[in-house]
DNA sequence: AACGTGACTTATT
DNA sequence: GAATAAGCCACGT
């Protein structure tokens, strides 16, 4: 058991992503066992982000292609979503209700509780 | 060992 | 509703 355990599970995690959807950082920490831990989730992929990882589908809970920055080119990643047929809105949000996927399966995340939705 | 950083999230003001 | 604070975990120095 690697200390890098972690990482493999966010890589796994985010390579079994399909096309055209999109996953926050939080569910993928939460797959993974550490619900708290979006930010390691994040930082996990900026040190793994050259192995091949579709990172370009994980996005913040809101939806916001808040990685682009470390994704090399801002813009591509953009592009890479809507060639997957992934849609935004106006505030350069991914439409969750469409394009967001679950890890583990179409269970229970937001543990039935009204978001904040800013 | 301790402090600081970070591609986040939730709660409080 | 928007802005600010704290919490969270793992890694780097």
């Amino acid at each position: 058991m690697k200390k890098t355990d972690f990482f493999d599970r966010v890589y796994k995690v985010v390579a079994k992503i399909p096309k055209g959807k999109v996953t926050t950082y939080g569910a993928i920490a939460e797959t993974c066992g550490i619900k708290s831990a979006a930010r390691t989730v994040g930082w996990a992929l900026n040190g793994m982000h050259e192995n091949g990882l579709p990172c370009h589908r994980v996005v913040n809970r809101r939806g916001a292609l808040t990685g682009k920055i470390h994704f090399g080119d801002v813009n591509l990643m953009e592009e890479l979503l809507r060639s997957e047929g992934v849609e935004f809105d106006e505030n350069e949000c991914v439409i969750m209700d469409k394009y967001f996927w679950i890890p583990a399966k179409s269970v229970k995340i937001r543990k039935g509780k009204k978001r904040k939705q800013n």
